[in-house]
Formats: C-alpha cells, sequence, structure tokens
DNA sequence: CGTCCACAGGAATGACGGGCGG
DNA sequence: CCGCCCGTCATTCCTGTGGACG
C-alpha cells in the first residue's frame, strides 16, 4: 500500500513537472524536419538533378559525400520524399528504395532490401548473391518504372566487400528494357573514390555534391528551430544552447551529435526535476552519452577481444606492444583453459578496439628492435574494472598479475 | 649503407552454424 | 533429407617495412 503511495507519487511528480519536452521524438536523429537551415543549396541541386523523373526520364546517378551529421540523409529523403509526391500528382511510374548499407551488412541483403521494394520477396538467406540479383532485376523490368536506389553509407560496403555490387548495379540499365535505374550513393568518407574501380565511379558519379560540416552558428540555428518543436517555451537557455553548438561544432559540425546532446541535456535536466536546461545539464549528458558508449561496447565485446584489453589492463603501462600483449594473452586463456587465437588474429582485434576508441593503436619502428603497435588504453582503468567485474569470466581475472613481464627489454 | 628485428597487414582458404530449394 | 550457399570468424602463408645498429 505504502509503495503504491510512493509511486503514485513518482508518477503525479513525473507528468506534473516533466515541462521540459513538448515533443522528444523531434530530436531523435531519424526525424526529418520541415525545414533544413543551411541546407538550401544542396536540396535545390539536387531537387534539379532528379527533376528529369518527373519528365518519365532516367535522372543522373549522384555521389554525395559529407561527413556524419552533415544533413546528408536528411536532405536526400526529403527531396525524394517530395519528388515522390510530385510523381504521384503526375502520375509518374517511380519507385524508391532507400538502403542503409552499414546496417544491412552485406550484398546479399541489399540485394534482398532492393528486391523487396520492387515487390518480390527474397528469403533472408540460402540463395546465392546472383540468385537474387537475378530475380530483382527481373521484378524491376517487370513493374515498367523508373527506380531510384538509395545506398547510404556506401562506404561501409566497399571498404570490406569490394565495389561488385556496384558494378552490378551501374551496368544493370544495360540489360533492362523497361526499366531504368539510378543511383545515390552517399558515403562518409571522401576517399572513397580510391577504393573504387574508376569505371564504377565514373558512371556512379555523373553528378557530385559535398556537403560541408555545419559551423558553430549554423549548428545553433538548427538547434534552436528544433528546440522550438521539442521543447516548451522558455526551458531552454541561452547559454545551454550556445555549449551544445560550440561542442558538437568542435566534433567535425555534426547536427546529429548536437541534437543528442540537446536531449539527453532534456531528459537530464527533467530527471533532476529542473525547470530550465542549463549549461550544466549539457556538461553531464555529454558525460552521460560517452559513458554508456563505452560501457556498452565494452559490454558486448567477444570474449577474446576482453582478453586482450584485459591483457593491456594487467600490464598496466604507459604503452605495450602487440608481443607483450599476446604473452599475458597466452596465459589468460591458460588460466581459463579456452584455446587460444593466433597473433595475426590478436592484431586485428587490436585493430577493432582502437576504431571503437577503447585502445589507442600506433604502429611505430623501433629500429633494430624491430617494428610494432604501441598500444594505449585509451578509457579509464575504473571503467573498466567496474564492467568486468560483473562479468562472469572476466571478474575472476580482473586482478590477475602478469606471470611474464620483461622478456627483452631495452 | 646494408642488415635485420618484430611485427604489420593483404590474400587465400577453411570450419561452422543457419537456412534455403527441391 | 541432401546439397548448396550464406556470413562470420579464424588460420595459414605471405610479403612488406622504418630505422637503430653494426
Amino acid at each position: 500500500m505504502v509503495d503504491q503511495k510512493i509511486l503514485d507519487d513518482v508518477f503525479e511528480n513525473f507528468v506534473n513537472s516533466a515541462q521540459i519536452f513538448k515533443d522528444r521524438e523531434v530530436l531523435r536523429h531519424d526525424y526529418i524536419p520541415e525545414k533544413l537551415p543551411h541546407r538550401e543549396e544542396q536540396i535545390r541541386l539536387l531537387g534539379t538533378i532528379v527533376a528529369p523523373v518527373l519528365k518519365v526520364s532516367r535522372c543522373s546517378n549522384i555521389f554525395i559525400y559529407g561527413n556524419t551529421g552533415t544533413g546528408k540523409t536528411a536532405v536526400t529523403k526529403y527531396v525524394l520524399s517530395h519528388l515522390e509526391t510530385k510523381a504521384k500528382m503526375y502520375n509518374v511510374p517511380v519507385k524508391f528504395s532507400y538502403v542503409n548499407c552499414r546496417m544491412t551488412g552485406s550484398e546479399y541483403r541489399v540485394f534482398a532490401g532492393l528486391s523487396q521494394s520492387v515487390g518480390i520477396s527474397v528469403p533472408f538467406t540460402g540463395l546465392s548473391v546472383d540468385e537474387v540479383f537475378d530475380r530483382f532485376r527481373a521484378g524491376l523490368d517487370a513493374a515498367k518504372t523508373i527506380f531510384i536506389v538509395v545506398l547510404d553509407e556506401i562506404d561501409a560496403l566497399i571498404k570490406n566487400r569490394g565495389d561488385k555490387l556496384l558494378y552490378e548495379l551501374t551496368r544493370i540499365n544495360e540489360t533492362l528494357n523497361k526499366s531504368k535505374v539510378s543511383i545515390i550513393g552517399i558515403s562518409n568518407d571522401l576517399r572513397l573514390k580510391e577504393f573504387l574501380d574508376p569505371r564504377v565511379f565514373s558512371s556512379l558519379s555523373e553528378e557530385e555534391l559535398v556537403f560541408r560540416p555545419y559551423d558553430a552558428s549554423e549548428l545553433r540555428n538548427i538547434l534552436l528551430e528544433r528546440s522550438k518543436l521539442s521543447f516548451y517555451e522558455g526551458v531552454l537557455s541561452e547559454a545551454a544552447l550556445n555549449v551544445c553548438s560550440a561542442l558538437a561544432a568542435a566534433e567535425h559540425g555534426d547536427a546529429r551529435r548536437a541534437l543528442d546532446l540537446l536531449r539527453v541535456a532534456g531528459e537530464v535536466a527533467e530527471r533532476q526535476g529542473a525547470r530550465m536546461i542549463l549549461e550544466e545539464h549539457v556538461r553531464e549528458a555529454e558525460k552521460h552519452i560517452e559513458h554508456n558508449r563505452v560501457v556498452e561496447a565494452l559490454r558486448n565485446l567477444t570474449l577474446h577481444s576482453k582478453l586482450v584489453l584485459l591483457s593491456v589492463y594487467s600490464l598496466n603501462k604507459s604503452s605495450v606492444t602487440t608481443g607483450e600483449i599476446y604473452d599475458i594473452y597466452n596465459e589468460l586463456c591458460g588460466e581459463l583453459g579456452i584455446g587460444l587465437l593466433t597473433q595475426r588474429r590478436l592484431g586485428t582485434l587490436i585493430n577493432e578496439l582502437d576504431a571503437m576508441g577503447i585502445l589507442n593503436a600506433k604502429v611505430v619502428s623501433m629500429g633494430r628492435y624491430g617494428r610494432t603497435k604501441k598500444i594505449r588504453l585509451e578509457i579509464s582503468r575504473t571503467l573498466i574494472k567496474d564492467v568486468f567485474e560483473s562479468d562472469s569470466r572476466m571478474g575472476r581475472l580482473i586482478n590477475y598479475k602478469p606471470k611474464s613481464f620483461q622478456k627483452h627489454m631495452h
């Protein structure tokens, strides 16, 4: 009974004091606003490029570059959704397919997704890639339509699978009779062309669009627009707004990051029962986001990656080398009685941890004494300790003292 | 100025669990 | 149920290399 009362109070309190958010959804990054400040130029350009579709001809393939959070995806979706309504109005046969390559993960699943959107359902595994491609082509031709494919984060696909998929796609028009395909490729990486077959690249980038990062004042405008929709009036303080934009501007002008900061800052303020979002809430939010990111990453590591990390932790030096890690890793595997991976494999695991920002790895030459990676921890030791202590297998090893320190010292 | 360390990291290949069509 | 293919992880084999040492 008493408990019931407590909870009632909590909920009542929440409802009564939740004066912060008017609409939380507006700050999620999959939300596409009505207005995209500072992207008018790109919208206009992209619009002119795709406009021929309305006269039932194929539009040029387009390559869009820009860092994360510069509005590439938002602009593309915005323009295409307007194109779609126009096309309906004029009865133009056009279909769209949006595929995020990083989420989708493989050629097979990209083609499967494309097939879906022309109304062909494919089993989500089991067929050969060529088979799926053939079905897709057949289905597409039968649909008698202009087909616009958006391949978002295309660099993720190219880097680990090569450009076979793109090659097939760029050539597909030659074998289609009743349909036409245009490709919009979106990449976070400006150097993508280096990974591509020049023929593929040239046919893919009939048009190019570059998205520059936002600067602090632009980010400020974006946040301001968005905050009008998401927060009640007077909730967001000037200082908080400025700090959010400044922090995100420092980090490659990433609007997504700025919006995250703002949303979490709002949540922090809400939880504290504050009536306004202040600068301190933003600072808090920054820590919060980073902390969550790392903890989440640590928890989801595979056993061997955890062991690699634990090896670095156990060595407890300002920097260690691949060889040293491998020795300790070896001992740890012995402690657990499990098989160990090769050093080659370990090297890529280290690189993965580096990419996640958990370790920092740098190749250095020590001349006569070889060539290796210098590896440092990039996160706090206490954080590792906290997360691993609650891990069934790691907990026991967290205080492990390396046996074989100093094998060859210089 | 060549040598040679201690690895880096690419390429090819294999093992394996999941899942299909027939 | 079989044979085949998928994606993922891992191994094997390999060539490449910056620069202190001699």
